[in-house]
DNA sequence: TAATATTAGTTGTAGATGCAACTATTTATC
DNA sequence: GATAAATAGTTGCATCTACAACTAATATTA
């Protein structure tokens, strides 16, 4: 028997999940993309030297659960075009010590406006409450879904 | 100065929803990957088959939001597998009609409640008012974003 | 009905992605 | 302290992805 009904794609939630964080993805990753030619890992590594410099690819990997392959990867880009700087842990030598360079700097100063001010419209119609709701909702499905076995 | 503080990535909406969505989707592609060797875009496609049968590959496209090359290489993937058929349109030859065939539909009869299951257990915690609040936001999120101009 | 535009689907290609293997260094174990 | 195990980071590679160019068929316009 064809036409299987209940359940649509349209209806099924990481579906309908994926769609919405594509959209806004998507949309952010379109600023800083036309603008500064930066990829979406590259932008997230930049955020987190940004909250957090002087820290390991290895604790990038940790903190935006990016590949460490991309990671490397991206690294190597960031600093071919000096949007960050690399030293050498001098206590452990395999170690790096990222940041963004006054450079990276300047373009995350520049492009994480748009981005909040993106964030501000997106959740403008959304009172405080509901917001607060949504994020709770997010954290109890991210706590569920690693519970999740099979 | 470096170390800017507020929206931390942890906190941004679109890397939020982005670790959501990976995680969920992630979770239930390992079902049908580790099983059946199909590929998210593959068991899309055939979602939207099991629900529509005999619709074009652009029907695909517009219905599953999957890019159209996409959908052509993973129509072909899918028919050399027998787990769909293809007719051409009689009225309009350079259209086709895609359908589950036997085995399609047997797989799909084997993924699908996998996968209902899961989305069950994701939200078992979530009260009946609750899934629809965060449904209902996750529509008008999706609505604002398709609005926002940049 | 001839010329043009649109639509459905395919294919070329460059770049992104993720796993696994690898090197180099440090830590743990005997 | 020598050997084994673990860790940080890089690189090879196969696959995935998306844009754009393409072919073929249909629709539109004159």
């Amino acid at each position: 028997m064809q036409h299987r009904k209940p359940l649509q794609l349209e209806a099924f939630l990481p579906y309908r999940l994926s769609l919405l964080s594509n959209a806004i993805s998507g949309a952010i990753a379109a600023v800083y993309g036309d603008k500064f030619a930066i990829s979406m890992p590259e932008w997230r590594i930049m955020m987190i030297l940004a909250e957090y410099p002087d820290i390991s690819a290895d604790e990038v990997c940790r903190r935006t659960k990016i590949e460490k392959s991309m990671v490397s990867r991206a690294v190597a880009r960031l600093l071919k075009r000096h949007l960050i700087n690399r030293d050498m842990d001098e206590k452990d030598r395999r170690r790096s010590i990222l940041r963004l360079s006054e450079t990276g700097l300047s373009v995350y100063d520049e492009v994480m406006p748009i981005a909040r001010d993106y964030e501000a419209k997106l959740l403008s119609d959304l009172s405080a409450g509901e917001l607060e709701t949504f994020n709770d909702m997010i954290d109890r499905l991210m706590e569920k879904a690693a519970r999740i076995e099979y």
